[in-house]
DNA sequence: AGCATATTTCTACAATAGTCGAAGTGTCGG
DNA sequence: CCGACACTTCGACTATTGTAGAAATATGCT
């Protein structure tokens, strides 16, 4: 993921309404849910969840498909881990692991100065 | 981190000038940089860093000193550490490992995200 | 004090983003 | 083919964000 689709999945996210679809997708997970129920849930009309849906999913972030009449939408890990790795490697110091989130384990061996020969 | 305080820092970050900005920073570390460097590098007028800095600054994401005249701005881990725990948390499948990006020395990153950034 | 430097705050404007009803498009059941 | 359903696109408006010169504030030097 390059600077400017970072700054794009950054966007994207940082808004209440995205945000909570977002996290209602990823606790969903790949079965996904219909445009509207998400509408539904989160109490807005149809338009306005059709605005920020599709906002995520230019971005890569939700993948859209559709089921008879419906469109589903689940969250693209992918996409999200991208942008964690991102953010993990530009955004934090690169000598340590200072910026090493939820995950130090163990191994805590920064994924970046390990650069093994391909 | 709380939903709120996440949507405001991803809005920080989500402008090109801004993520220049705390990228710049963090390589710089703790020492920082002062308001006109900063601007100077990044061609913009003092005015125009003096705005998305204090963004980033409001918001926490960097910290800000006095050293004689010059106002010296950094990178703050903690925060960013912050955001990136929340993101991890919240937005990437709970159960799994799903979203774990440079978390994992050598398994499953995709060779995508292990390149260096130049 | 007076002047130079570093940066912010003010101000006015330009651009982009968000909202939501209404109209349009695709899909199914009969 | 027709009507109902699920959703999107359009359109018009409001709100927020970004831009940058000019004026103001803070600091230091002599």
């Amino acid at each position: 993921m390059n600077n400017g689709q970072a700054v794009q999945a950054l966007a994207a996210l940082a808004h209440d309404t995205r945000l909570a679809i977002f996290r209602m997708l990823v606790g969903r997970g790949p079965e996904g849910l219909s445009a509207g129920v998400i509408a539904e849930r989160l109490g807005i009309p149809p338009s306005s969840l059709s605005f920020h849906v599709q906002h995520l999913h230019r971005v890569g972030l939700v993948t859209q498909r559709r089921l008879s009449r419906q469109l589903i939408y689940a969250a693209n890990f992918n996409v999200m881990n991208s942008l964690l790795g991102f953010l993990t490697e530009n955004c934090c110091g690169r000598d340590a692991a200072v910026c090493t989130p939820a995950c130090q384990p163990e191994a805590t061996v920064t994924a970046r100065s390990r650069r093994r020969s391909a």
